[in-house]
RNA sequence: GGAGAGGUCGCAUAGCGGUCGAGUGCGGUAGUCUUGAAAACUACUAAGAGCGCAAGCUCUUCGCGAGUUCGAAUCUCGCCCUCUCCGCCA
């Protein structure tokens, strides 16, 4: 959510920041038409209101006379036509306010979809293979590491049961990936993987992904990404200045509804409804530049798992119309995996200013006593199986077999995955 | 799921139809005192919104919503949440 004064003194440049995310910009004269109306109609009912305050106080402590009472009523009745229509402009408003996207900061390259991202940085040589590389499915499938024909069969597309070492391997993923968050004093957390809309609404994932989650009979949404849970954990909270940055890092599951793919990246697990991330959410004080200090920093944090695998990647830069409503600025990280010959996006990256601070209300005393929304911002650790398969991709052997990861080793107690013998 | 209790200002509490946007204690901020600190004392101590150049004025908020009343933190109804006991259960 912008700020309504913003929005009034800018409308030419959001409209067209707007339309830069490739967003509907009509959405701003629409909010400035209600807001007129709302405080047309605010200051009748104010003025409205405190007349009747008046009227009821100058009876206070006696028997009202019945000219009295009959005055009363009639404030009452003006009020109870008016109010109604001021409550129903003022949800009007609100639920128009939700819709404003944020615009995009100076530096996002506008574009109108993915092919305008630029390369911002590219990290490791593509290995060069003395066979032909295979793509994780075909390796998962000679290893038996995943079954997805089963798991179709039982829980629909998109199902996968991963098997035998690919557990442990992911496992170890995950365990790596949490302790280096920790160890950069990121606060470990589990999370609600269910959540109620506020929260869906606040982190700014509805209205525009009302689709891609699913719901519970209870009507509760199923968490995409602990991002939701994680930002939406001190809402309504007022922080002190000196409790930022607050860093958090959680591991769940996450689901999608992947309405929008249907027929993409059908073979394997790189693409599931289902899967499990490790993700940093961070707080700052309301200052951009700091935010974006933040945001490179989170991104060596993605940066530091890969080469610690050592896996080739690139980040890339999003343009304008490859981001997220609320996003000021956003990373994808993309890792190389040899059986596809292509990058592929392992990591997200991005910062949203007070955005999502504003929908879910968190603030923060600053130390010159004024009352501030906090700067938000997330990114991926890890988040399995995706990255299991870029892992397996990139350790496969000549013999069929895969290397296990140096930094992995300890925590699976084996260095290669072999085919089993029966 | 059943029975009961409760949700008030950062925290703890008072409040039982107008004098309550709300008392008290703790906490916080500033000051007095002190070499400094502690103690004591004094003052201040919510947020959101509208109008206004400003000073300021006004409105809203006592879990949420509806109702009764000239007037609601206080009465009524519905919902949500918390706690205790019972049941069920990883």
């Amino acid at each position: 959510m912008l700020d309504i004064k913003y929005i009034r003194e800018h409308a030419d440049t959001l409209k067209q920041a707007i339309t830069d995310k490739q967003f509907n910009p009509a959405i701003v004269d629409e909010v400035l038409r209600v807001d007129t109306q709302r405080r047309e109609l605010l200051q009748k009912v104010e003025d409205l209101r405190s007349q009747a305050n008046k009227h009821a106080d100058s009876i206070k402590g006696r028997k009202p006379t019945a000219d009295e009472i009959e005055i009363g009523k009639k404030f009452k009745q003006v009020l109870q036509d008016v109010e109604p229509q001021l409550k129903q402009v003022e949800e009007t408003y609100k639920d128009l306010m939700f819709q404003v996207p944020n615009p995009a900061a100076h530096d996002v390259p506008i574009g109108k979809d993915e092919k305008e991202n630029i390369v911002h940085k590219m990290w490791g040589e593509i290995p060069h293979y003395s066979f032909e590389p295979k793509t994780h499915d075909q390796l998962a499938e000679t290893l038996d590491l995943i079954d997805t024909k089963r798991a179709v069969r039982i829980a629909g597309s998109r199902a996968y049961f991963l098997k035998n070492d690919l557990v442990l391997l992911e496992q170890a993923v995950l365990q790596y990936a949490l302790k280096m968050m920790i160890g950069h004093g990121f606060t470990p957390m589990t999370v609600p993987w269910m959540v109620n809309d506020d929260a869906m609404w606040g982190t700014g994932y509805f209205p525009w992904g009302i689709q891609d989650h699913y719901q519970t009979q209870d009507g509760q949404k199923l968490i995409g990404t602990a991002e939701v849970s994680l930002t939406a954990y001190l809402k309504d909270e007022t922080l002190n200045e000196k409790d930022l940055p607050v860093k958090m890092v959680g591991i769940s599951p996450c689901f999608r509804r992947e309405v929008g793919s249907y027929g993409k990246d059908t073979k394997g697990v790189f693409r599931v409804h289902q899967f499990t991330k490790v993700e940093q959410v961070v707080y700052t004080v309301a200052d951009e530049d700091l935010t974006r200090t933040m945001h490179d920093k989170m991104l060596t944090y993605a940066e530091d798992l890969l080469q610690a695998l050592r896996i080739p990647y690139r980040v890339l830069l999003m343009c304008t119309g490859d981001m997220g409503a609320g996003q000021r600025r956003k990373y994808d990280v993309e890792a190389w995996f040899p059986g596809q010959k292509t990058y592929r996006e392992t990591h997200s990256d991005s910062y949203f200013n007070d955005f999502q601070a504003r929908r879910l209300n968190i603030r923060y005393r600053a130390k010159d006593g004024t009352l501030k929304y906090v700067y938000t911002l997330n990114n991926t650790v890890a988040a399995s199986p995706r990255i299991c398969a870029a892992i397996i991709e990139n350790y496969q052997q000549e013999d069929g077999s895969i290397a296990v990861p140096e930094i992995l080793r300890p925590f699976m107690g084996k260095d290669r995955i072999v085919p089993l013998v029966k």
